[in-house]
DNA sequence: TATTGTTATACTCTATAACTATA
DNA sequence: TATAGTTATAGAGTATAACAATA
């Protein structure tokens, strides 16, 4: 069962008492980023799935056979964070681990058919809460933000 | 005394991996802010100062006189969340509660002196880590970005 | 009765140290 | 000895309920 969770308050007194942080990227960013991610945990609540673990699910699809190890870099997370995510998966049978490489110390981590299927679905919601909680960008702008953020998040 | 905090990770097995993740605004600025975040966060460790605290003064020092009410909204937070940040920010005598109002349950939040000055300092600080944290846009770019993400917070 | 601020509490998230089993 | 995974634990962060003082 997921948690309750406060729904992102409206902007409280923001033109007067933001004139200096609304200069700030970091601060806005964050700001922004809280309303898009209640939105998100919102729409994937009824899978009973958070954010992070829909990341994890999608990293496990287009780099199977990876390692925990590999899986927690990605998610910037630590190990033993990853590890009770995948056990969480795995006990929904969404995803397993499989004791097949060469050194075994390591697992190779796989996601079932169901969990294939349902990240089909997740994949869509995701978007689809995307573009809704982006609603105030044309097409184009968001475009150009998403262009910016990559050469952000690519850079260093 | 602030926590060691760990340093972002680098983004692991990027381009490979993200393929669809990249495409919503939300897992990018959720990954963008965490650097820039992870950066103030440092610039303001000599100071003592979280980033919350530096948003907290630059509040109290755009309304002075709010109540503990008004700052736990303009900041997100929940009222008891405000006891505790006015009394380390009253500890450290950066601000002050006054009891001037006509309702008397309410306080007024004014900064002190040392807190303005303090202030100040961490406006440059601040905007030296933002501006350093987001060095791989033009200043174009950067402006654009932040046009963008004023849109996105303003609305709705 | 409702609201401001407060206290107490609990739950989530996250980080670290220490353990195991392999290498 | 070093590494992958795990366990245990502790610390922040955050949410809610309940209370006191005031309205």
């Amino acid at each position: 069962m997921l948690q309750k969770r406060k729904a992102t308050p409206e902007p409280a007194l923001p033109e007067k008492l933001d004139s200096s942080l609304n200069n700030l990227v970091g601060y806005m960013m964050r700001r922004v980023q809280m309303k898009i991610t209640q939105d998100l945990s919102n729409s994937l609540e009824e899978h009973d799935i958070r954010p992070v673990q829909f990341t994890a699910l999608t990293i496990i699809d287009q780099s199977p056979g990876l390692m925990q190890a590999d899986l927690a870099k990605a998610l910037a997370i630590e190990p033993p964070q990853a590890v009770l995510m995948v056990n969480k998966l795995e006990a929904r049978s969404l995803a397993m681990r499989v004791r097949s490489n060469p050194d075994k110390r390591s697992y190779g981590l796989f996601l079932s058919k169901a969990g294939e299927q349902l990240l089909k679905k997740l994949r869509e919601v995701a978007m689809q809460s995307d573009i809704n909680a982006t609603a105030a960008l044309t097409s184009d702008e968001r475009e150009v933000l998403l262009t910016l953020l990559n050469k952000l998040y690519i850079e260093q």
